[in-house]
RNA sequence: GGCUGGGUGGCAGAGUGGUAAUGCAGCGGUUUGCAAAACCGUACCUCGCCGGUUCGAAUCCGGCCUCAGCCUCCA
């Protein structure tokens, strides 16, 4: 049985989709103004086991994860380089599809975009107009009033009279309420617009969402994913206006990603403490960064820095040499198959499940016959998305090794003329190439360091 | 000021009532030409502080200290 934390209930609860078989899950996305941090991989590789596991469980999974490519920053940032915003964002999206399938992310079902989804945005608001949730400002814009909507507050557990509006930002004069917020803000110049009822315009972050989601995935649907830094206000407002339009429940589950931490502070690209993947991916298998980031839960924080990627790295080498040499055969549930299972469906608890990966890693170095093993080993790690690569692929690295090859085989040499000396001169100058020499019953192995 | 979530052995990180998973690091041994990898054994520490409940608490309750996050954009 599969429990996932809901942060609506704020526990742990049974999950049980709407309708049997079937799980329809949202995901925020990227806004693509800036290359992904290792906060966003976290974000992405986390939902991606989500997605991998219910898959795995048997589920139909429709996974959505949207793609913000208008709003304020994106306008802004464009401005600052001189060029178009398509070209910018397309830009960033190709650079996100480079970064997150290095770390052996799936691609989500369905990928929708702000702005191909203006008819659902209008259509959305135009019903909350309606139902009097919304009321255009003095200036024209579009907010929405959450004071008629008797809920809000429900996930972040806020009262309207706890919030202090205003508390790090000027309070604007021609809203209702302190913390409305715009639907649909009127064109400025130079800005990019899309016609609408109230005239040219573009849409607010949160009801792109809002709209998004309804229409890709239904009205109501079963989970709604993203970091915790979204929970207020972006999804509160988003189930404001959902609710409020629709008039139906809007998600039964919510679920909300830790941070990635630098020196104990978010990881964040206001604070500027972020380090791109692409930065990190030139220093660090993808594996091990994807490895890393499922060594803790996904509710807690996640500390970055290099000496943990370096231990991530270490654990998974160790994975992947005792995976080196078995012989493939095919995967047979054993008894390492239940607790691993016990461990992701309780809340997809990955450093638990991890744990008993070591615990095959073992079982295989000193068994006489390890290829069953092996095979489990292999299959459970391919659950998380992890040791899919070829061992000796992944220990010796990509780059050329014929240089090496050589090497070994000169030091194999003189070992056995007996050469000790001659052959640690060569065991020296190997290891100032990184490498790490392994001299077995069957020969000399070798991995980088 | 309000709301969230934390504080676990040298480090990282699970564990939410029965006496600390797992990885790294340490120590002793096996193995090795020497190493490395691997295996076997092992220590440390008792789970922020104080008080309470209980036969029994890291795990429940109360208080306190402290850290992070949200209440602007943010995964």
């Amino acid at each position: 049985m599969l429990t996932i934390h809901n942060s609506l209930t704020k526990q742990k609860e049974p999950f049980t989709p709407i309708e049997a078989g079937k799980v329809r899950l949202y995901v925020c996305g990227m806004t693509v103004y800036d290359h992904c941090h290792v906060g966003h991989a976290r974000m992405i590789v986390v939902f991606d086991v989500v997605v991998r596991y219910l898959r795995y469980l048997g589920f139909e999974v429709t996974y959505v994860r949207n793609i913000t490519d208008i709003d304020d920053k994106i306008i802004q940032r464009a401005h600052e380089n001189g060029e178009d915003i398509q070209t910018l964002t397309t830009r960033f999206i190709q650079a996100m599809y480079e970064d997150i399938d290095a770390l052996g992310v799936l691609r989500p079902d369905i990928e929708p975009r702000a702005t191909e989804s203006m008819p659902e945005i209008i259509t959305m608001i135009a019903r909350l107009l309606e139902k009097g949730y919304a009321y255009a400002t003095r200036n024209g814009d579009i907010c929405y009033t959450i004071q008629r909507f008797a809920a809000y507050g429900q996930l972040s557990g806020k009262q309207l009279d706890d919030l202090r509006a205003g508390e790090r930002v000027v309070i604007d004069e021609s809203k209702q309420h302190p913390l409305d917020f715009v639907l649909w803000k009127m064109a400025k110049s130079g800005e990019p617009s899309w016609d609408s009822p109230w005239g040219k315009g573009r849409p607010g972050w949160h009801i792109e969402c809002s709209a998004m989601s309804t229409h890709c995935l239904g009205n109501h649907f079963d989970i709604h994913g993203g970091g915790m830094d979204l929970q207020f206000p972006h999804h509160e407002n988003e189930i404001a206006q959902s609710e409020g339009a629709t008039g139906e429940p809007f998600v039964n589950v919510w679920m909300h990603n830790g941070f990635v931490r630098v020196n104990n502070e978010k990881m964040s690209k206001s604070l500027g403490n972020f380090f791109t993947v692409r930065d990190v991916l030139k220093r660090y298998d993808p594996e091990v960064i994807r490895y890393f980031i499922l060594t803790s839960h996904y509710r807690s924080p996640l500390n970055y820095s290099d000496q943990e990627l370096d231990a991530a790295k270490q654990a998974l080498t160790r994975l992947y040499t005792a995976l080196r040499g078995l012989p493939q055969i095919s995967y047979q549930k054993g008894q390492y198959s239940q607790r691993f299972h016990a461990a992701m469906a309780d809340d997809f608890n990955t450093p638990e499940a991890l744990s008993v990966l070591f615990e095959l890693a073992k079982e295989i170095n000193k068994n006489e016959t390890p290829a069953e093993f092996g095979a489990e080993l292999h299959h459970l790690g391919g659950i998380l998305g992890l040791l899919q690569a070829d061992p000796d692929t992944f220990l010796h690295g990509t780059d050329d090794v014929s240089e090496i090859e050589q090497l070994i085989a000169e030091r194999l040499a003189a070992r056995k003329q007996r050469d000790w000396a001659e052959a640690d001169r060569i065991r020296d100058r190997l290891q100032e190439l990184g490498v790490i020499l392994e001299d077995g019953k069957e020969g000399t192995i070798w991995r980088k360091r």
